[in-house]
DNA sequence: CGCCGACTTGAAGTCGCTCAAGAGCGGTGG
DNA sequence: CCACCGCTCTTGAGCGACTTCAAGTCGGCG
């Protein structure tokens, strides 16, 4: 697994806490670490949302499913993100790890509490649910109206533009094709043929299964479709000063 | 524009003030209300989010656009909604009137300062931004792996299931087919084939261009390919108690 | 009545899906 | 060490759902 996800952890933890106020990162401090297995469930979908989460190491994904075997994948979480923020009742997604993964669990009781108790910790909260929602709609603008060229285009710039993700110009990609076509709202097939006709442009090279190699950062943004992709996204993180 | 608006205001305001402490509502009690007419901005995307406004009659869309021409409705706002809750810095979306409309603005400021100051608005507020991801969520599960006919069965769906959406059995569409098409990720001709199939199929008739009369509630729920629609939509606005 | 915009309907085209076969890779066991 | 297996991924061919393009229809309003 790399030591990417203790870094890209501590990152996260530093890069939070400069934000607003107080990390949530430390609602988790004192709790044990959990490991959960690659493809092991972390909560279900339905089920009563007792606990948060927190991705201390590895990747999660969240998904949901309708009718007969159709899977869509809502988010993937990273090392430092918070899961479960946004909920009221139930667990609207079933959680489980992308990779082997270490996690932390507080009770949505606890959270609460330490949210109303913690005045600093206010800004912090809301500004997770606000990004959240902002990513949701960045989703749905990808599934409504975009190509496949331009979703996976859009799926990888995403992943390259977090700090870290890159080890010697190599992108980990920690999820499988059919994760990402769940995500994308695609086939593993067309994923596949996709990856395949932007080596054959010269903007990317498929290393192994889990690994890409970034040719061309500039044509990659300019395929997302996105007009201002690029831009937008590098200033996303940033911006927030 | 009926007083379906009116009515479905004041159900909106005594439903969000039941529930839990009090309701956002009372932080645009004192404003002036603006007239909007069809079709005009309420703001902008990209515009700094200095406002929050509130829907108090009429149906406002909001809108992204990407590359040319390509429009994403991501959400609809009625009688007694907030719009802008989950913004940080800038206005993700453009608002527009679908239908006239009568607004309350306050002042992004105002309205945190509100927020912070009463500790009852809290939950509020909390409870808006988890709604919101929630649809949101709904809605990338409806554009990523849904048919046509079951998008356009959960919109009816969940037209029909707004409390007072309904006048003697007839189900009022205040948005325009291009409106409809570009919220469900379709062309209006998709919309206006599907809407004509399943009037064939006597799950609806159409009355014009803005009526629908739904001829079966089950037919029409088993239509939208979530499993359990009916049930779970239905309980939705009832069950924070 | 005639015009205009919104909507409907039809025919052809396309992108991504489905089905099916084959290739690559990692693990296991002889 | 190689043979074998299982799994993931790739590639190909055909198909289908939705789009695109193009008429035609409806309904409201001057």
């Amino acid at each position: 697994m790399l030591m990417q996800g203790k870094n890209a952890f501590e990152n996260a933890e530093l890069a939070t806490a400069g934000t607003r106020g107080q990390s949530l990162s430390s609602i988790f401090h004192g709790c044990a670490t959990e490991t959960i297995t690659a493809s092991q469930a972390i909560c279900w979908e339905g089920d009563q949302a007792k606990y948060l989460f927190q991705v201390v190491e590895g990747v999660v994904r969240l998904h949901r499913i309708i009718g007969e075997g159709r899977r869509v994948i809502t988010a993937f979480h990273f090392a430092g993100d918070v899961i479960g923020a946004s909920l009221l009742e139930d667990f609207s997604f079933t959680a489980e790890g992308v990779t082997d993964c270490k996690i932390r669990r507080v009770s949505r009781k606890c959270f609460q509490e330490e949210v109303t108790r913690c005045d600093n910790l206010r800004p912090a909260y809301i500004g997770l649910l606000c990004r959240e929602n902002a990513a949701a709609h960045d989703q749905m603008v990808l599934l409504s109206k975009k190509s496949a060229e331009e979703r996976l285009c859009s799926f990888i710039l995403n992943l390259a533009l977090r700090p870290g993700s890159q080890c010697q110009g190599l992108l980990r990609v920690p999820m499988n094709r059919l994760d990402i076509a769940d995500y994308l709202g695609l086939t593993i097939e067309t994923i596949s043929r996709t990856i395949t006709k932007l080596a054959a442009r010269k903007v990317l090279a498929a290393e192994g299964r889990h690994d890409l190699r970034i040719i061309s950062m500039d044509k990659l943004a300019r395929l997302t479709g996105s007009a201002d992709d690029f831009s937008a996204k590098t200033c996303h993180r940033g911006s927030i000063h």
